[in-house]
DNA sequence: GTCACTGATCACATT
DNA sequence: GATCAGTGAC
């Protein structure tokens, strides 16, 4: 994000030191001196809690701790490298050997080398979320479900059962009692469904997202040498959005500080908006039970927002059942109030962000790059996004679908894993399904020999024998080509799948141009990876963030609007925002209503999105709409916007 | 066994 | 709008 630049703080020249007191406040200041022992960091929206974390690094760094035994861990690689870059900036490139990514990916890394001593191939495959689901499917098919009247759930569904399992360290069982209690009747076969998959994994080498942080924890708590080995490695271990972290995250941090106790950790209770992945908002609250000795530092002044919209802001939070009581305040004055905005329909709000957004850009000389639309779910913009191509206004939308759940993407990266792990039988019997006269009986019957003898000599063979389809022939050369020829790089792997996918993409996709757009876009990211297994863990790690779409247009230098979930805007900033779709029904969402806690988060996820404006901020919402799944029609605005006085936040009404 | 068709059912956020 | 189970033609 080019946006946090701008934010650099100038300071002196390497090597001259760097004057700490005059870039920091009081509280800052506290923080990054903080010596050995464990800090918590309670940072309030716009408090300046990313530049807290790189001044402490920066300042560890200057102290003679050697970079690469200071890890930091982020919510996203790309916030982590961004963080070590500006460290670099302020004091020196050494900050660039600072150890730095995601937890997945740091579990990642650690399993690479130490998965046997968990009963796995180091060479494991990781499964994103729609794989994990697809063998979950089939698992589903292995037994028999008795119940063919009733309604069993679906694989998505149970994949999202043993997920929330994983994450909060509690049974399936339990899972479904308290979340999916109308499964009950069935919860035997759930609970066998998702004993299937575990061993599933373990027999595939297929690790999935909460395997990486479910084994790295049992790795650190079962092998007392391997646990001292990396507390020792790692004597200061810094964490961002600590809020969102889950049970099984802070176990593996208090495992990591084994040895030294060395743990910052930073975060907000109020911008806690993960509890779908497990995230425990409480974990911040019990930092200081989990280390008594913890100190603890607060930072209150903000210095994004103008006061008016904080006004807005405190009000919202201000109104949570359970936090650490706060209230921000900024030095920046300004007259203007937020707005909150009805509209007749959803084209006139269309209309009107588009209006403004010209505006903005046209009469006031905002940057594009200076806008962003945040909305609660993807697909509440697809109105909009067409109004913007109509004016041709460029923007670049995060959150949603990625390019690499598009079924073309998988097609390829499938030809790719398997050549790595033959025992990935679904890599495998996706690239079979993809030849004439083969379907689900015979791909999966020649998957399971290659799974048995952990080769694909018997897969090759076959396809070679069957004369009359002519692709079976091409798979064929290409598999012992690629299995045979040791020692290719990544990039001529890659054109070779490309070259023998590239019929079968035409023959299968009437809109097959836009679709080899994003196939040469991903041969373009693999440029960057040593090793297949390296490129293969790293899409599925931290896959781009744009979705599909905007891979026609990557050119970086253009000036362009952002829309955004509120998710992805998380940690970002800009000086005007608009709140698109704040009608109660989608923000608050309808199915958090009969749930106090979810509701509560839904607060948290309006505050996170309000709290990223700088100088503006409209809030937007159509009235009259109709939801065919509940047969109610939705027309008040956001409860969170609505319960705010009009002094603080005034209403207007556009009318057709 | 494969494939193309039908009608019923459920739809958020992401590493 | 996508997915799933069931059906019948090759």
């Amino acid at each position: 994000m080019t946006i946090r630049k701008y934010t650099l703080h100038p300071v002196a020249e390497p090597g001259t030191g760097i004057d700490y007191p005059k870039a920091l406040n009081e509280r800052q200041l506290e923080a990054v001196m903080h010596g050995d022992g464990p800090l918590l960091i309670v940072a309030g929206a716009g408090t300046g809690k990313t530049r807290t974390l790189i001044y402490r690094v920066a300042h560890l760094v200057e102290q003679g701790v050697p970079p690469a035994s200071i890890l930091l861990l982020t919510f996203t690689r790309r916030s982590a490298s961004e963080m070590l870059q500006r460290a670099s900036v302020l004091l020196d490139r050494r900050c660039e050997k600072v150890s730095g990514g995601t937890f997945h990916s740091f579990a990642n890394l650690v399993l690479r080398r130490h998965a046997s001593a968990i009963g796995f191939g180091e060479n494991f495959t990781i499964l994103d979320r729609a794989d994990s689901e697809e063998l979950v499917g089939l698992m589903r098919h292995e037994i028999d479900v008795a119940h063919k009247t009733l309604r069993f759930p679906r694989k998505e569904t149970l994949a999202d059962l043993f997920s929330r399992a994983a994450n909060r360290e509690e049974t399936v069982a339990e899972i479904v009692t308290r979340d999916a209690p109308h499964f009950l009747y069935c919860v035997d076969d759930i609970v066998r469904i998702s004993g299937l998959y575990r061993e599933a994994k373990r027999d595939r080498n297929l690790m999935d997202y909460d395997d990486l942080l479910l084994h790295m924890a049992t790795l650190l708590r079962e092998h007392a040498g391997i646990r001292r080995l990396l507390s020792e490695s790692y004597r200061h271990i810094l964490v961002d959005e600590y809020q969102d972290t889950n049970r099984v995250q802070a176990e593996i941090l208090r495992l990591m500080a084994d040895a030294h106790d060395n743990l910052t950790v930073v975060g907000d209770d109020a911008q806690s908006i993960y509890s779908f992945r497990g995230a425990r908002f409480r974990n911040i609250m019990d930092f200081t039970c989990d280390f008594p000795n913890a100190h603890t530092v607060w930072l209150e002044e903000n210095y994004r927002s103008r006061q008016p919209i904080l006004d807005v802001t405190n009000e919202v939070i201000a109104r949570a059942a359970e936090k650490f009581p706060k209230k921000l305040f900024s030095k920046r004055g300004g007259e203007d109030r937020p707005a909150l905005v009805s509209a007749p329909n959803e084209r006139t709000q269309s209309l009107f962000v588009a209006d403004r957004i010209v505006e903005l850009a046209e009469e006031q000389g905002l940057a594009l790059s200076e806008i962003a639309v945040l909305f609660r779910a993807a697909y509440l913009s697809f109105d909009l996004e067409v109004e913007l191509e109509k004016r041709h206004i460029p923007y670049r939308k995060f959150g949603g679908f990625k390019f690499l759940e598009t079924a073309h993407v998988k097609d390829v990266v499938a030809h790719l894993r398997t050549v790595d792990n033959p025992r990935d039988s679904l890599s495998l019997s996706r690239i079979l399904s993809l030849l004439p006269g083969v379907g689900k009986k015979r791909s999966a019957d020649l998957a399971r020999k290659a799974f048995e003898l952990a080769s694909l000599g018997p897969v090759i063979d076959a396809l070679a024998g069957m004369k009359k389809s002519d692709e079976a022939g091409r798979l064929a050369a290409l598999l012992s080509g690629l299995t045979r020829d040791h020692g290719l790089a990544v990039t001529e792997m890659m054109a070779r799948v490309l070259a023998h996918y590239r019929p079968i993409l035409e023959a299968r996709f009437d809109d097959f141009p836009r679709r080899l757009k994003d196939l040469e876009h991903m041969e373009s990211l693999c440029a960057r990876h040593g090793t297949l297994p390296e490129f293969l863990a790293e899409i599925t790690l931290e896959p781009p963030t744009a979705s599909v779409g905007d891979m026609v247009a990557p050119d970086t230098e253009e000036d362009y609007l952002t829309l955004s979930t509120i998710h992805s805007a998380k940690g970002l900033e800009w000086k005007a925002v608009f709140i698109i779709w704040a009608l109660d029904g989608k923000l608050p969402s309808l199915r958090a209503a009969d749930r106090e806690d979810e509701m509560e988060e839904e607060r948290r996820l309006f505050y996170v999105a309000a709290t990223r404006a700088k100088d503006i901020l409209a809030i937007t919402y159509p009235v009259n709409i109709f939801e065919r799944a509940t047969g109610t029609v939705l027309s008040t605005p956001s409860r969170f916007a609505d319960e705010i006085p009009a002094r603080l936040l005034p209403r207007y009404a556009l009318i057709d």
